[in-house]
DNA sequence: CTGAAAGCGCTAACAA
DNA sequence: TTGTTAGCGCTTTCAG
């Protein structure tokens, strides 16, 4: 009976743990970081010492003395994030992005650190080399917009930090992950399609994020495919926003020939048009049906309930973290995470012209 | 003209800064921390050094050597907060945590860590213990159920880790902030009451929560007060979620003589009531009113949008925040954060009897 | 396979 | 008002 147990709690130390195995502070220290040369007998009795003390490295130490952190960073914009949680309108990407990050790496005994950096400010660098600074993250995972912004990869590459960039593209260092947005757009049209509807209309991103024109190329491109009319007056832009959706569903409907069936990048921007529907007592679907992007918590409860694109916000971070944790060579392609087309009470068939 | 601009980024120490300002690093380390007994020049050298170096200090290095690891820790249930996470009915707790924890914590240089730990398990001692022993936090908040859980704040008390009860009772350690939950629910019963109502009934929440005990006391002392019907069959028992809220709103709907009104001690019973309601084709407000708690974004959204008590989640938690950093005498009062009521379309005058 | 020594960047305690 | 000294708890060399 030794009396290591009485410590007084969170002061238990490698050392602690060594003098109570019988071996010395690099055989524990072996054991825990699961390196080579530790005979079982050695391994055996630090794990036996470790549970029974309660042992758990400090991170701080373990980042001082070693080379890693044990730290992954989440970086995201800092204005935008804050106005969601401001707005209160029910998005649940850093919600999702928790679940996806935070899980991954506590199975891999690593944490992840959620950050506000301010894209536009000019001392960005400044503000994410501070960052970068405290910190010492193993890696960072940026978000869009910030995964295509250079400035940010750059100065994470000249610091030595690998970042896995979610929804960007190629073109600037760093692993890729993100979902197929042309494919999905283009999905949402053959959905239409097979309703019958053939005047489909979309209504377009905020051009800052690469995700918006892609969605834009795979509904031309199913457009196009399918045969439907190409009218460009169907393409309408919007900023992913829900007086941008509310805008761009007037000028459809004033058209000469109005859509049967409207597509928006984002769910703010398919509420919207719903919205705008009820104004003029369109049912929706019957006169006019209605696909939405993200697959926020709304589109469930909205009325009718919003067929949409399910973004995959959780495994893509997931996936994000896992690279980062375990390494991939940069120049590896981007990995394409599925995404789904939950569909719901908001699209039918088309109207009998 | 110096070369320390020029060294890699990222490896700016405290040494530099010293060597760039002509001082020694302990002066450096006074600056950094506002510490006394620097010259005025002395402290401008050292911040311009600062400045030009672009130096942030390693918040690793700052734990070990001296006792401030400017990190605070925010714990929340893990299996609730995942299954939250997962359901995605849009709650926003996390999201308005993260907003008044991780802003506060900015102003004041340090970092909130979001953290979930396992309550029910047998070993919360040890997963709690080894959080501590990792991150040694300099404070923790403690969010529902956890701010009652006299495990948790013991063993905080035990490791010398102050901490900050959201939603919790006295009776335990620690600082206490909190909304004033009894009288959030008799302002409920006040405002229908004002609308005529004399039969409104309450579903109570998870009795796991203190808070759904106040609430309820809330309920009774109103009616009481206002002379309402005090028919206990009107109290009705839920759990938070929405399928317990729909049978408590079926019971309610059967009694020989229904309430008018019903008062839901979290948004998901009361969207309960309104999918029932709608169900039997009982308009909402005319036929039925219904208040709704938390005000979470389902509320805005929903048909009729909900009548709910805004819970300060990211008030309560700015305050948590910042009672942890100033440090405030554990024995004083109990910090309550006001609530508001937000009246939507879902209440109404009573129909007439 | 194992252990001893050095040092990571910072702050506390001490001296000057 | 300053500077010096010794660690904090760990991992990295490098010797055994």
């Amino acid at each position: 009976m030794n009396d290591f147990a009485v410590k007084p709690p969170g002061k238990i130390t490698i050392r602690e743990v060594a003098a109570a195995a019988g071996v010395s502070l690099q055989t524990v220290s072996r054991v825990i970081n699961k390196g080579p040369n530790v005979s079982d007998k050695a391994r055996r009795r630090v794990e036996e010492a470790v549970a029974a003390l309660g042992y758990s490295p400090s991170i701080a130490a373990r980042r001082m003395g070693g080379s890693k952190s044990y730290l992954l960073l989440a970086l995201n914009d800092r204005d935008r994030t804050i106005e969601t949680w401001q707005l209160r309108e029910g998005t649940d990407w850093v919600d999702q992005m928790l679940l996806g990050g935070m899980l991954t790496c506590a199975e891999h005994g690593y944490r992840l650190i959620f950050e506000l950096v301010d894209t536009h400010s000019d001392n960005i660098e400044r503000e994410l080399a501070g960052a970068l600074a405290a910190l010492r993250p193993d890696g960072v995972i940026l978000t869009p917009p910030h995964s295509d912004n250079a400035t940010i990869v750059r100065l994470l590459d000249k610091h030595g930090v690998p970042c896995a960039r979610i929804g960007g593209w190629e073109g600037l260092g760093g692993s890729l992950i993100r979902m197929d947005d042309l494919e999905a757009a283009a999905r949402t049209v053959e959905h239409l399609a097979g309703h019958g509807h053939r005047r489909v209309a979309f209504i377009a991103g905020d051009p800052e994020y690469r995700l918006s024109e892609e969605r834009v190329a795979g509904y031309r491109a199913a457009v196009e495919r399918l045969g439907l009319d190409r009218d460009p007056e169907l393409l309408e832009q919007g900023d992913f926003g829900f007086e941008s959706g509310a805008a761009a569903t007037r000028r459809l409907l004033a058209l000469d020939r109005p859509p049967t069936a409207i597509v928006a990048s984002s769910d703010q921007m398919a509420l919207a048009v719903l919205a705008v529907a009820r104004e003029r007592d369109l049912m929706v679907p019957d006169a006019l049906s209605v696909v939405g992007f993200d697959d926020t918590p709304i589109a469930r409860t909205s009325v009718p309930p919003l067929t949409a694109v399910s973004q995959p916000v959780s495994a893509m971070t997931a996936c994000a973290a896992r690279l980062l944790i375990e390494g991939s060579d940069s120049a590896a392609l981007p990995h394409i995470i599925n995404f789904e087309l939950a569909v719901r009470a908001s699209t039918g068939p088309a109207p009998r012209g």
